[in-house]
DNA sequence: GTCTATACATAGATAGAC
DNA sequence: GTCTATCTATGTATAGAC
């Protein structure tokens, strides 16, 4: 397959490239968040608030991946920040609140993200592919995120977990659509279009799951990306 | 290849005959946590602390596993046991030790039943076999342990979080050996052994950590073990 | 061996000063 | 908007009766 782009190596995006494109800073994630949770939020000036939630954020992801988002408690999110307790609670209700919150709008971008990806790409391996890529380099850019949302499931609200389960079910039905059509078409062939798509999925997760195995190795998002597909696809071709 | 006995299919061992081979009834293992850990134990008669081991162990890896150690107080753990905050601290002197006999306990059981699995074998194909099936029918026994290990691996002590490492890379060793066994010996080939290997363990780890999504599908360990087998085998033989 | 009662620390959350 | 001080609940752990 041809490249694309200058940037591009045999059909596969460059995770630079990537990054470009979706640009999801800090900021702008935790502007999304202010204008989704307006209401809830006590402090009016955009600015202070943005760069407040950017802090407690970062704050929470670090601390929560290293012990636990319950092992971590809001005096510990209180130094973290430089805010104190009662400035905290300008910005979220309680700590049930803060996790919600923070998995609400992980599912939101993810969900976004790889739409618009996949929407580009016509022919069943290329959607294949780029559904990979994509999902592998997002994970790469919102790794605390995804480490997060992965850990924390468990300590969701019932309504929370609900939706928790849901986009689990979501992003593998991706998988499940391409695979089927690739299927019709007669380019794919495989024994189980559920337990092909749960397959790819457990890889994609290992990704960011085990990060400190494949960083103390070297391996790029760029190499597992490469390795994944060619794994996938020496599986499904026809 | 042909069967190796009446109740083996194709050359797969079947989940029932595992389970009698291995036979780790939740008692047994208890008792050699007993065994293990009589110094630090209070209780002296055998029989009265391996029952009370049983229901501790059983409330914990419950509680834990549905909203997570940390989370589970002893009060908690106290009212699932029957047995009085007092009574429990006779068997365990701190909350962190018993997060600690779990890990351990578990490490060592797979371990042992990996180990002697694989010796059973000979070619690298079948050891390589050997090693998926005993591993997802080794998960499946131990399902608790498993995902407790894997969900609880951030909370350990320094030293406990190093052993989990190596226990980790110990395991994913055993197939790095076997692969590169395969590749001298021309059976295999693949462009890398230790990708290949991680991606094995992600699949093996799914099994046991999406339980929920592979029950509500009806889809049995063997099921799986054939499915991942094939997966495998599709990419790694010459 | 097991219980009850309790000590002591730390958690989440809020009120009111600035 | 943010801080300090404080309330109340809950946590781990232990002492001593039975």
């Amino acid at each position: 397959m041809a490249a694309r782009s200058s940037d591009d190596v045999r059909g596969y995006m460059r995770f630079n490239r990537f990054r470009k494109i979706v640009a999801l800073s800090r900021e702008e994630i935790c502007r999304e968040i202010y204008l989704q949770n307006r209401d809830r939020i006590k402090i009016k000036k955009e600015k202070v608030a943005i760069a407040n939630l950017v802090k407690i954020f970062n704050a929470t992801l670090a601390l929560s991946n290293k012990k636990g988002f319950h092992a971590m408690s809001l005096r510990d999110l209180s130094k973290e920040t430089g805010l104190s307790m009662g400035a905290l609670y300008s910005y979220f209700s309680s700590k049930d609140e803060l996790v919600d919150i923070i998995q609400t709008q992980g599912r939101r971008v993810t969900a976004q993200v790889l739409h618009d990806q996949i929407a580009h790409a016509d022919r069943p391996r290329e959607k294949l592919r780029r559904a990979i890529i994509s999902h592998l380099y997002l994970s790469e850019v919102l790794y605390p995120w995804f480490y997060f949302s992965y850990m924390e499931a468990r300590n969701l609200s019932k309504k929370q977990l609900k939706k928790a389960i849901e986009s689990e079910l979501l992003t593998e039905r991706i998988f499940v659509d391409i695979l089927k059509r690739g299927s019709e078409e007669g380019i794919f062939a495989f024994p189980d279009t559920n337990l092909t798509a749960a397959v790819i999925k457990a890889v994609l997760q290992d990704w960011y799951m085990k990060r400190w195995k494949y960083a103390s190795r070297g391996t790029s998002v760029e190499d597992y990306a490469v390795f994944v597909v060619d794994f996938v696809e020496n599986f499904i071709l026809a």
